[in-house]
DNA sequence: ACCTGAACACCGTTCAAGT
DNA sequence: ACCTGAACACCGTTCAAGT
């Protein structure tokens, strides 16, 4: 569609550098939603050639890696800058992480994929440790809530991001449904399935996640009340 | 490394049909647990050309759609044919899930992106609904529940598979860590990341696993005890 | 020191040709 | 009716050559 797009018109080598090159890559997740990003394109993207980018990063692990990482400190830095109970700014800190994966799906797919462990995703795990600490809970306790909810939150983020990223005509705010469809499955061997068949097949992605996240926050303020 | 083995060393053309081809795609996940698989190998293992399979699947997702449902159709067997309340019974299924995407890694590794939905899918949708009506829960209340427990289960065990799929020398028990490293980051800025740093490192991903399913069965039992 | 561009070893998928 | 094999349009990655 678009002519390949040399950033700087009248520059005729381009200085990269690891940031620009993120930055890069970040715009194309978020304006290409439903392709998975290229070297080639982020090549155009950035008036360079497809390869230059091994210059900067090792492969594309390490670039994927550190555009994640971003993504991972802006969830945390909503949930910092909100306020209420432990529970509340914790719901904060994850719902921005589901809204970003979906917002730059090429990126977010690959949560459940990539451990980044750079400051943004060190910094997210200071904050839901910070959060389930004030919930009361302690140790060993503390431990198993952070592993529930960082579990839960990357992987079902990285499903909707998924979604996304495959499915050419799909929405972006995690309306997609669930269960898109029981196809040719004569239901009337599923009694319980049939019976809720219209509610399984209204439910979307967002609404997983947000049960999810609700069950397993109750069952933190149910252990931290022990 | 082996040489391309046609199965019968006889047969001048090989036969092929859906199950068959399922059979060698299901073979070659396990045999081969770090490794994507492709129409090539799966070619070789059958004794056929890559481009055979275009008889029987429309494109791989139709046929990887077709393994994973397998798979959830044995996980489902294994919930079945266990004793006990209806939440040992659900974890038994839900275990299962997990060590088959670990077991099958190739095919596990897609059960976040896509959904079967054929009688394997169905089935374990209709033993979560059966087990989670036992609980009590009814209505809204029981299907956010297997909300809940689905998209957790699935994405989670997903991810487990991914993460040997992505490592060549990858344990295949679950037993990888769920956070490799702190790479270089000072970690004197993220003081409760720092004092639980070594049980952070020592968390692997099925412990992970059971930490998220067991905090939403704990959901659940409050739920419906009220 | 850093970017280019040819080259390599793959992929999934299509399609005309065989049997 | 079903499998073959050449061909296509991609991929990530390497490396010698440029500047």
């Amino acid at each position: 569609m678009t002519e390949a797009p040399a950033e700087q018109a009248g520059a005729k080598r381009v200085r990269l550098d690891q940031r620009m090159i993120v930055d890069a890559m970040l715009r194309l997740a978020r304006d290409e939603p439903h392709a998975r990003i290229t070297f080639k394109r982020l090549g155009e993207a950035l008036g360079v050639d497809a390869t230059a980018m091994y210059r900067h990063f090792r492969n594309k692990d390490e670039l994927l890696k550190a555009a994640l990482d971003r993504i991972m400190g802006w969830a945390t830095e909503a949930g910092r800058e909100s306020s209420g109970t432990w529970r509340e700014r914790l719901e904060v800190h994850l719902m921005r992480t589901a809204e970003l994966a979906l917002e730059y799906p090429s990126i977010g797919a690959e949560g459940a994929v990539i451990d980044s462990v750079g400051p943004g995703d060190t910094s997210a795990i200071e904050f839901m440790l910070e959060m389930l600490a004030e919930s009361g809970l302690r140790d060993e306790e503390l431990l198993r809530a952070y592993a529930a909810i960082s579990g839960f939150s990357l992987s079902q983020s990285s499903a909707l991001a998924n979604d996304v990223l495959r499915h050419p005509d799909a929405a972006r705010d995690g309306s997609e449904p669930w269960i898109s469809t029981f196809g040719s499955i004569n239901l009337s061997g599923y009694p319980l399935v049939n019976r809720h068949r219209d509610a399984l097949l209204a439910m979307d992605g967002l609404t997983v996640y947000r049960a999810g996240i609700a069950a397993i926050l109750d069952a933190v303020e149910l252990a931290a009340s022990r």
